[in-house]
DNA sequence: CGTTCTAGAGAACATATGTTCTACAAGGAG
DNA sequence: CTCCTTGTAGAACATATGTTCTCTAGAACG
């Protein structure tokens, strides 16, 4: 969130503000008079160039029907894939794997961490890992390395900015 | 969520449905035609039963104004207070503190750990708590109990069930 | 200087959506 | 049986809200 202009970036917080507090989406006119804009026309326009550049999504002809992109919102669903085990390889993950096959999710703070689009977890099975302060049944955040060959990987302890290199595959 | 009759029941779970996969709430007639009601009226009715009950929040003359309660929604903030160090007293956190004062906010699912509320959460400070698989910078939930005088609390680790008592204060 | 593109204004329009009023039926209380 | 509460209908109404059209002002450009 850089090369947009101010009045789009502004329109972007208001919107942000808008939900936190209020727990529902603004209407153009909410934004109008939130951003001191003086015509619903314009505040379409930015939403329309908004929404063209994946900033946010809006469903046609709905009341505040605007959904801002998942790197837009505080919190981000992170796939849990599966288990970890001490000798176990662990199957790096495919692209084509994610959006399907997880047991669950969970939905990290961006502020607590950043989570790019790489972002897994998985559970941790067994206590081999307890000297790097990792026990049975914890969940680890992975961010997958872009060189899969390696097959390194940083798993990140939920929550916490200390990261922990395991060795695995 | 237990005493309200099958109707309620059923429009509780279709908001929830609703949101999870709009990504903003249904509108009364959205209501009406998802639970097989021919009548706004009966929608309207059975809202302010719900609001009324607590299950839900609206603001009037709001399209799509509904808010799922904390309770039924899927993700609960749990307000981080303070710090928690090696010999320092933690002060008991009164009622009164609460929904102001803290730090920051964590979203955690309900499913993964029953969050009550009167649930809240602490940075440890230090490694005096590190046999117990606690890091300095981890954060930890806990649940205050009913009868503060003892001051017992358990300490749960995030995102997980088993349980650590710590014997503070 | 004319053309083009973007930001902004203002107003009219269409419909999406909350609100309310009147009625009817079933079941429990008195 | 009548009264009262609760669940359900149907319809009319008011306004909240998205869309669109016409115009104006600058900046960038050839």
């Amino acid at each position: 969130m850089s090369q947009i202009s101010g009045r789009r970036q502004q329109i972007l917080d208001f919107i942000n503000e808008f939900v936190e507090e209020k727990g529902y989406a603004p209407t153009v006119r909410d934004i109008m008079y939130g951003c001191n804009i003086s015509s619903t026309a314009v505040v379409q326009h930015h939403l329309k160039m908004l929404e063209r550049e994946g900033y946010i999504s809006r469903d046609p002809e709905v009341s505040r029907g605007i959904t801002l992109a998942e790197r837009e919102r505080n919190t981000v669903k992170v796939p849990i894939l599966g288990f970890i085990a001490a000798g176990e390889p662990i199957p790096v993950p495919q692209s084509d794997t994610w959006s399907h096959d997880f047991l669950d999710a969970l939905e990290l703070s961006v502020e607590l961490m950043d989570v790019k689009n790489n972002t897994y977890a998985l559970v941790v099975k067994g206590l081999s890992m307890i000297d790097a302060l990792i026990d049975d049944g914890d969940i680890v955040v992975m961010h997958a390395t872009n060189t899969v060959e390696d097959g390194a990987m940083a798993a990140v302890w939920l929550k916490r900015e200390q990261e922990v290199t395991l060795k695995k595959v």
